[in-house]
DNA sequence: AATGCTTACAACCGCCACCCT
DNA sequence: GAGGGTGGCGGTTGTAAGCAT
Protein backbone atom coordinates (compact mmCIF):
# COMPACT_ATOMS: atom_id res chain seq x y z
CA UNK A 1 0.00 0.00 0.00
CA UNK A 2 1.07 3.39 -0.24
CA UNK A 3 3.51 4.28 -2.88
CA UNK A 4 3.81 2.53 -6.34
CA UNK A 5 6.97 0.17 -6.18
CA UNK A 6 8.93 2.74 -8.52
CA UNK A 7 8.89 5.45 -5.39
CA UNK A 8 10.19 2.93 -3.47
CA UNK A 9 13.22 1.55 -4.71
CA UNK A 10 14.86 5.43 -5.03
CA UNK A 11 15.06 8.35 -3.49
CA UNK A 12 12.60 10.64 -4.74
CA UNK A 13 12.10 14.11 -4.32
CA UNK A 14 8.50 15.69 -3.31
CA UNK A 15 6.49 18.77 -3.38
CA UNK A 16 6.49 21.70 -6.04
CA UNK A 17 8.52 20.72 -9.13
CA UNK A 18 11.04 23.37 -10.03
CA UNK A 19 11.39 24.44 -14.09
CA UNK A 20 14.38 22.53 -14.44
CA UNK A 21 12.58 19.48 -13.56
CA UNK A 22 9.71 20.65 -16.02
CA UNK A 23 11.60 20.97 -18.76
CA UNK A 24 13.33 17.70 -18.34
CA UNK A 25 10.34 16.22 -18.13
CA UNK A 26 8.82 18.05 -21.01
CA UNK A 27 11.71 17.27 -23.33
CA UNK A 28 11.86 13.28 -22.45
CA UNK A 29 7.89 13.23 -22.96
CA UNK A 30 8.27 15.54 -26.62
CA UNK A 31 10.50 13.01 -27.48
CA UNK A 32 9.66 9.85 -26.63
CA UNK A 33 6.09 9.85 -24.91
CA UNK A 34 5.93 8.12 -21.53
CA UNK A 35 5.25 4.98 -21.86
CA UNK A 36 5.59 3.43 -18.65
CA UNK A 37 5.28 5.96 -16.19
CA UNK A 38 7.49 4.21 -13.37
CA UNK A 39 10.63 4.29 -15.97
CA UNK A 40 10.15 7.86 -16.72
CA UNK A 41 12.43 9.68 -14.12
CA UNK A 42 15.79 7.39 -14.81
CA UNK A 43 15.09 7.68 -18.57
CA UNK A 44 13.90 11.88 -18.04
CA UNK A 45 17.17 12.99 -17.86
CA UNK A 46 17.49 11.24 -14.13
CA UNK A 47 14.52 13.07 -12.68
CA UNK A 48 14.65 12.12 -8.86
CA UNK A 49 10.56 11.68 -9.35
CA UNK A 50 8.38 8.76 -8.57
CA UNK A 51 6.51 8.17 -11.58
CA UNK A 52 3.26 8.48 -10.55
CA UNK A 53 4.53 12.39 -9.50
CA UNK A 54 5.62 12.67 -13.18
CA UNK A 55 2.32 11.35 -14.64
CA UNK A 56 0.75 13.69 -12.66
CA UNK A 57 3.06 16.25 -13.13
CA UNK A 58 2.62 16.14 -16.87
CA UNK A 59 -1.22 15.73 -16.70
CA UNK A 60 -2.09 17.92 -14.56
CA UNK A 61 -0.06 20.83 -15.51
CA UNK A 62 2.80 20.27 -18.30
CA UNK A 63 0.44 18.66 -21.34
CA UNK A 64 0.36 21.03 -24.21
CA UNK A 65 -3.21 20.61 -24.57
CA UNK A 66 -4.28 21.82 -21.19
CA UNK A 67 -6.23 25.46 -21.50
CA UNK A 68 -5.50 26.81 -18.19
CA UNK A 69 -6.58 30.29 -16.76
CA UNK A 70 -10.06 30.29 -15.27
CA UNK A 71 -13.22 28.83 -15.88
CA UNK A 72 -15.54 30.90 -18.13
CA UNK A 73 -19.44 31.43 -17.04
CA UNK A 74 -19.74 28.40 -19.96
CA UNK A 75 -17.54 25.83 -17.97
CA UNK A 76 -18.92 26.45 -14.81
CA UNK A 77 -22.45 26.63 -15.82
CA UNK A 78 -21.27 22.73 -17.48
CA UNK A 79 -19.61 21.74 -14.05
CA UNK A 80 -22.44 22.50 -12.73
CA UNK A 81 -25.08 20.87 -14.46
CA UNK A 82 -22.56 18.20 -14.82
CA UNK A 83 -22.09 17.58 -11.28
CA UNK A 84 -25.73 17.31 -11.04
CA UNK A 85 -25.65 14.19 -12.96
CA UNK A 86 -22.01 12.74 -11.78
CA UNK A 87 -21.50 13.62 -8.55
CA UNK A 88 -18.22 13.89 -7.62
CA UNK A 89 -16.90 12.01 -10.79
CA UNK A 90 -14.06 14.24 -11.31
CA UNK A 91 -12.59 12.62 -14.21
CA UNK A 92 -15.82 11.81 -15.77
CA UNK A 93 -16.99 15.68 -15.91
CA UNK A 94 -13.34 16.58 -16.94
CA UNK A 95 -14.00 14.85 -20.02
CA UNK A 96 -16.85 17.11 -21.15
CA UNK A 97 -14.03 20.15 -20.29
CA UNK A 98 -11.40 19.94 -23.36
CA UNK A 99 -8.32 21.39 -21.86
CA UNK A 100 -9.42 20.96 -18.01
CA UNK A 101 -7.92 18.22 -15.71
CA UNK A 102 -10.01 16.53 -13.35
CA UNK A 103 -7.89 17.91 -10.27
CA UNK A 104 -8.55 21.08 -11.66
CA UNK A 105 -12.35 20.78 -12.26
CA UNK A 106 -12.06 19.73 -8.61
CA UNK A 107 -10.18 22.57 -7.37
CA UNK A 108 -12.79 24.95 -9.01
CA UNK A 109 -15.49 23.34 -7.33
CA UNK A 110 -14.47 22.61 -3.85
CA UNK A 111 -13.03 26.60 -4.14
CA UNK A 112 -15.70 28.49 -5.96
CA UNK A 113 -18.74 26.94 -6.54
CA UNK A 114 -19.20 25.03 -3.75
CA UNK A 115 -18.86 27.65 -1.73
CA UNK A 116 -21.34 29.39 -3.16
CA UNK A 117 -23.91 26.85 -3.74
CA UNK A 118 -23.44 25.50 -0.29
CA UNK A 119 -25.22 29.03 0.69
CA UNK A 120 -28.28 28.24 -0.90
CA UNK A 121 -31.31 27.07 1.21
CA UNK A 122 -31.05 23.76 0.61
CA UNK A 123 -34.26 22.41 2.32
CA UNK A 124 -36.18 25.35 0.64
CA UNK A 125 -34.91 24.29 -2.23
CA UNK A 126 -35.83 20.94 -1.93
CA UNK A 127 -39.22 21.71 -1.26
CA UNK A 128 -40.02 22.17 -5.05
CA UNK A 129 -41.40 19.01 -6.11
CA UNK A 130 -38.94 18.48 -9.52
CA UNK A 131 -35.85 20.01 -7.99
CA UNK A 132 -33.31 16.97 -7.39
CA UNK A 133 -31.69 17.09 -3.84
CA UNK A 134 -28.50 15.54 -4.42
CA UNK A 135 -28.72 13.64 -0.98
CA UNK A 136 -25.33 11.91 -1.42
CA UNK A 137 -23.47 15.29 -2.03
CA UNK A 138 -22.74 16.67 1.83
CA UNK A 139 -23.21 20.16 0.42
CA UNK A 140 -26.47 19.70 -0.45
CA UNK A 141 -26.32 20.44 -4.08
CA UNK A 142 -29.09 20.51 -5.89
CA UNK A 143 -29.84 20.03 -9.77
CA UNK A 144 -33.03 21.54 -11.76
CA UNK A 145 -31.55 19.16 -14.50
CA UNK A 146 -33.23 16.28 -12.27
CA UNK A 147 -36.08 16.86 -14.17
CA UNK A 148 -35.40 17.74 -18.28
CA UNK A 149 -38.97 19.11 -17.95
CA UNK A 150 -37.89 22.16 -16.51
CA UNK A 151 -37.36 24.99 -19.14
CA UNK A 152 -34.52 28.08 -18.19
CA UNK A 153 -35.75 30.80 -20.66
CA UNK A 154 -33.74 33.21 -22.28
CA UNK A 155 -34.61 35.72 -19.72
CA UNK A 156 -31.98 34.40 -17.41
CA UNK A 157 -34.33 35.31 -14.33
CA UNK A 158 -37.59 32.56 -15.28
CA UNK A 159 -37.78 29.22 -15.09
CA UNK A 160 -40.52 27.79 -16.79
CA UNK A 161 -42.26 24.08 -15.95
CA UNK A 162 -43.99 22.86 -18.91
CA UNK A 163 -47.37 21.55 -17.29
CA UNK A 164 -48.87 22.95 -14.49
CA UNK A 165 -47.69 21.67 -11.06
CA UNK A 166 -50.37 21.53 -8.83
CA UNK A 167 -48.24 21.48 -5.84
CA UNK A 168 -46.54 24.71 -6.62
CA UNK A 169 -49.97 26.74 -7.43
CA UNK A 170 -49.98 29.75 -6.18
CA UNK A 171 -46.45 29.37 -4.81
CA UNK A 172 -45.10 32.19 -3.06
CA UNK A 173 -41.41 31.20 -1.45
CA UNK A 174 -40.14 35.03 -0.30
CA UNK A 175 -37.78 35.71 -3.23
CA UNK A 176 -39.43 32.60 -5.40
CA UNK A 177 -42.58 33.18 -6.87
CA UNK A 178 -44.82 30.91 -9.20
CA UNK A 179 -46.78 32.00 -11.93
CA UNK A 180 -49.10 30.46 -14.57
CA UNK A 181 -48.79 31.94 -18.15
CA UNK A 182 -51.27 31.65 -20.77
CA UNK A 183 -49.93 29.72 -22.79
CA UNK A 184 -50.12 26.79 -19.75
CA UNK A 185 -46.78 26.78 -18.55
CA UNK A 186 -45.49 27.75 -14.95
CA UNK A 187 -43.39 30.55 -13.92
CA UNK A 188 -40.79 30.59 -11.58
CA UNK A 189 -39.43 33.84 -11.38
CA UNK A 190 -36.39 34.30 -9.62
CA UNK A 191 -35.37 37.75 -8.31
CA UNK A 192 -33.22 40.07 -10.35
CA UNK A 193 -29.51 39.06 -10.19
CA UNK A 194 -27.34 41.79 -9.53
CA UNK A 195 -25.42 43.81 -12.16
CA UNK A 196 -21.35 43.05 -12.03
CA UNK A 197 -19.31 45.80 -10.15
CA UNK A 198 -17.61 48.20 -13.38
CA UNK A 199 -14.38 48.16 -11.55
CA UNK A 200 -14.11 44.61 -10.88
CA UNK A 201 -10.48 44.06 -11.40
CA UNK A 202 -10.88 39.95 -10.47
CA UNK A 203 -13.00 38.13 -12.90
CA UNK A 204 -15.51 35.41 -11.09
CA UNK A 205 -17.53 33.50 -13.91
CA UNK A 206 -19.82 32.38 -11.01
CA UNK A 207 -22.05 35.33 -10.36
CA UNK A 208 -22.01 36.31 -13.95
CA UNK A 209 -23.28 33.47 -15.65
CA UNK A 210 -25.91 34.08 -17.68
CA UNK A 211 -24.98 37.84 -18.22
CA UNK A 212 -23.78 37.72 -21.60
CA UNK A 213 -23.99 41.48 -23.20
CA UNK A 214 -24.94 41.38 -26.69
CA UNK A 215 -22.52 41.53 -29.44
CA UNK A 216 -19.58 41.32 -26.93
CA UNK A 217 -19.42 37.97 -26.04
CA UNK A 218 -19.27 35.25 -28.76
CA UNK A 219 -17.82 36.52 -32.07
CA UNK A 220 -20.11 33.90 -33.70
CA UNK A 221 -22.75 34.99 -32.62
CA UNK A 222 -25.40 32.98 -35.26
CA UNK A 223 -24.26 29.96 -33.73
CA UNK A 224 -25.62 30.61 -30.17
CA UNK A 225 -29.60 31.22 -32.06
CA UNK A 226 -31.62 28.83 -31.98
CA UNK A 227 -33.40 27.28 -34.69
CA UNK A 228 -37.12 27.84 -35.13
CA UNK A 229 -37.81 24.38 -36.87
CA UNK A 230 -39.83 22.53 -35.18
CA UNK A 231 -38.23 18.92 -35.03
CA UNK A 232 -39.52 16.73 -32.34
CA UNK A 233 -36.98 14.46 -32.22
CA UNK A 234 -33.25 15.00 -31.95
CA UNK A 235 -29.63 13.15 -32.72
CA UNK A 236 -26.39 13.81 -32.18
CA UNK A 237 -24.49 11.39 -34.66
CA UNK A 238 -26.44 8.60 -34.51
CA UNK A 239 -27.84 8.96 -31.33
CA UNK A 240 -31.27 9.66 -30.10
CA UNK A 241 -31.46 11.95 -27.88
CA UNK A 242 -34.84 12.53 -26.74
CA UNK A 243 -38.57 13.38 -27.43
CA UNK A 244 -38.95 17.25 -27.16
CA UNK A 245 -41.67 18.05 -24.72
CA UNK A 246 -44.77 20.70 -25.46
CA UNK A 247 -43.50 23.98 -25.49
CA UNK A 248 -45.44 27.53 -25.31
CA UNK A 249 -46.41 29.28 -28.11
CA UNK A 250 -43.46 31.47 -28.76
CA UNK A 251 -44.81 32.92 -31.97
CA UNK A 252 -47.92 34.51 -30.37
CA UNK A 253 -46.27 35.72 -27.13
CA UNK A 254 -43.49 38.59 -27.35
CA UNK A 255 -42.13 37.94 -24.66
CA UNK A 256 -41.70 34.31 -24.83
CA UNK A 257 -40.82 34.54 -28.78
CA UNK A 258 -37.64 35.55 -26.89
CA UNK A 259 -37.51 31.78 -25.07
CA UNK A 260 -35.54 29.85 -26.97
CA UNK A 261 -37.51 26.48 -28.25
CA UNK A 262 -36.80 23.43 -26.01
CA UNK A 263 -35.13 20.69 -28.38
CA UNK A 264 -35.00 22.58 -31.63
CA UNK A 265 -31.99 21.24 -32.81
CA UNK A 266 -28.55 23.69 -32.39
CA UNK A 267 -26.14 21.39 -33.94
CA UNK A 268 -23.55 23.32 -36.05
CA UNK A 269 -20.89 21.62 -37.47
CA UNK A 270 -19.49 19.08 -35.78
CA UNK A 271 -19.50 20.12 -32.53
CA UNK A 272 -22.91 20.38 -30.70
CA UNK A 273 -24.56 21.34 -27.21
CA UNK A 274 -27.97 20.32 -25.97
CA UNK A 275 -30.21 22.39 -24.15
CA UNK A 276 -30.66 20.23 -21.05
CA UNK A 277 -34.64 20.13 -21.37
CA UNK A 278 -34.14 18.10 -24.52
CA UNK A 279 -33.07 15.03 -22.94
CA UNK A 280 -35.30 11.71 -21.86
CA UNK A 281 -35.08 10.53 -18.73
CA UNK A 282 -35.05 7.22 -20.48
CA UNK A 283 -31.71 7.89 -22.40
CA UNK A 284 -28.59 8.82 -21.45
CA UNK A 285 -28.41 11.99 -19.30
CA UNK A 286 -25.22 12.75 -20.54
CA UNK A 287 -26.43 13.03 -24.03
CA UNK A 288 -27.63 16.82 -23.65
CA UNK A 289 -24.44 17.61 -22.69
CA UNK A 290 -21.61 19.41 -24.76
CA UNK A 291 -20.13 17.05 -26.90
CA UNK A 292 -16.76 17.04 -28.77
CA UNK A 293 -16.07 14.46 -31.13
CA UNK A 294 -12.36 14.49 -32.50
CA UNK A 295 -11.05 17.28 -34.52
CA UNK A 296 -13.43 19.40 -32.58
CA UNK A 297 -11.89 23.05 -32.35
CA UNK A 298 -12.79 23.76 -28.81
CA UNK A 299 -13.82 26.18 -27.59
CA UNK A 300 -14.10 28.02 -30.99
CA UNK A 301 -16.20 25.72 -32.33
CA UNK A 302 -18.55 24.64 -29.06
CA UNK A 303 -21.50 26.80 -27.86
CA UNK A 304 -22.70 26.89 -24.76
CA UNK A 305 -26.56 27.38 -25.04
CA UNK A 306 -27.91 30.54 -23.23
CA UNK A 307 -29.98 27.65 -21.53
CA UNK A 308 -26.70 26.73 -19.49
CA UNK A 309 -25.76 30.02 -18.46
CA UNK A 310 -29.43 31.58 -17.61
CA UNK A 311 -29.52 28.37 -15.56
CA UNK A 312 -26.46 28.86 -13.58
CA UNK A 313 -27.79 32.31 -13.01
CA UNK A 314 -31.08 30.98 -11.69
CA UNK A 315 -29.02 29.23 -8.96
CA UNK A 316 -26.54 31.94 -8.31
CA UNK A 317 -29.91 34.83 -8.22
CA UNK A 318 -31.72 32.34 -5.97
CA UNK A 319 -29.02 32.14 -3.89
CA UNK A 320 -27.55 35.78 -3.84
CA UNK A 321 -31.74 36.84 -3.20
CA UNK A 322 -30.99 36.21 0.42
CA UNK A 323 -27.73 37.99 0.22
CA UNK A 324 -26.36 41.57 0.87
CA UNK A 325 -27.06 41.87 -3.05
CA UNK A 326 -29.74 44.23 -2.41
CA UNK A 327 -28.85 46.65 -5.42
CA UNK A 328 -30.90 44.12 -7.55
CA UNK A 329 -33.91 45.83 -6.20
CA UNK A 330 -33.75 48.49 -8.43
CA UNK A 331 -34.68 46.23 -11.02
CA UNK A 332 -38.32 46.65 -11.20
CA UNK A 333 -40.73 44.53 -12.74
CA UNK A 334 -42.15 45.87 -16.18
CA UNK A 335 -45.25 44.23 -15.72
CA UNK A 336 -46.64 40.75 -14.26
CA UNK A 337 -44.41 38.03 -14.88
CA UNK A 338 -41.62 40.43 -16.74
CA UNK A 339 -38.25 41.65 -15.56
CA UNK A 340 -35.63 43.31 -16.88
CA UNK A 341 -32.81 41.63 -18.53
CA UNK A 342 -29.64 42.30 -16.60
CA UNK A 343 -27.74 41.77 -19.70
CA UNK A 344 -29.45 45.00 -20.18
CA UNK A 345 -27.13 46.64 -17.55
CA UNK A 346 -23.73 45.40 -18.43
CA UNK A 347 -21.50 47.92 -20.30
CA UNK A 348 -18.57 45.43 -20.38
CA UNK A 349 -17.93 42.44 -20.45
CA UNK A 350 -14.93 42.51 -17.94
CA UNK A 351 -12.38 39.32 -18.39
C1' DA B 1 5.42 47.44 7.25
C1' DA B 2 3.98 43.44 9.82
C1' DT B 3 0.86 40.04 10.85
C1' DG B 4 -2.94 37.00 10.31
C1' DC B 5 -6.50 35.21 7.41
C1' DT B 6 -8.40 33.55 3.07
C1' DT B 7 -8.21 31.66 -1.35
C1' DA B 8 -6.63 29.06 -5.26
C1' DC B 9 -4.27 25.46 -6.83
C1' DA B 10 -0.42 22.14 -7.04
C1' DA B 11 0.81 17.93 -5.22
C1' DC B 12 0.39 13.91 -2.42
C1' DC B 13 -1.99 9.85 -0.36
C1' DG B 14 -4.72 5.89 -0.26
C1' DC B 15 -7.42 3.02 -2.64
C1' DC B 16 -9.25 0.45 -6.53
C1' DA B 17 -9.33 -1.79 -11.08
C1' DC B 18 -7.02 -3.78 -14.61
C1' DC B 19 -3.37 -6.33 -16.80
C1' DC B 20 0.23 -9.54 -16.94
C1' DT B 21 2.83 -13.39 -15.30
C1' DG C 1 -6.76 -17.98 -9.07
C1' DA C 2 -2.97 -15.36 -6.69
C1' DG C 3 0.09 -11.76 -6.57
C1' DG C 4 2.70 -7.89 -8.24
C1' DG C 5 2.96 -3.77 -11.11
C1' DT C 6 0.79 0.03 -12.95
C1' DG C 7 -2.65 3.54 -14.25
C1' DG C 8 -6.30 6.10 -12.68
C1' DC C 9 -9.32 8.37 -9.48
C1' DG C 10 -11.18 11.02 -5.48
C1' DG C 11 -10.06 13.00 -1.10
C1' DT C 12 -6.97 15.64 1.36
C1' DT C 13 -3.08 18.48 2.48
C1' DG C 14 0.50 21.94 1.70
C1' DT C 15 1.75 26.27 0.17
C1' DA C 16 2.17 30.59 -2.24
C1' DA C 17 -0.22 34.70 -3.29
C1' DG C 18 -3.53 38.03 -2.27
C1' DC C 19 -6.13 40.57 0.97
C1' DA C 20 -7.60 42.71 5.35
C1' DT C 21 -6.48 44.61 9.61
Amino acid sequence: MGHHSCCNKQKVKRGLWSPEEDEKLINYISNYGHGCWSSVPKLAAGLQRCGKSCRLRWINYLRPDLKRGSFSPQEAALIIELHGILGNKWAQIAKHLPGRTDNEVKNFWNSSIKKKLISLDAPTIATYPDMHYNGNSEEGFFSLNANPNWILSSQQDQLYLPTPTPMLQGFDHGDLKLEQTNYGANLVQFPPPMAPPSNSSSYDPLWSLGYQPHGQFDPNQEHQNFSTSGATQHYIGDKLIGPSISAPHYDEDPLTSMIPKPCDEIISGNCCCMPYSCASQDHDPLARLPYFPAGCNYPNDTQVPNNHMEYMDAIMSSSLSTSSYSSASSLSPLSSGQFVTNSNLHSSWET
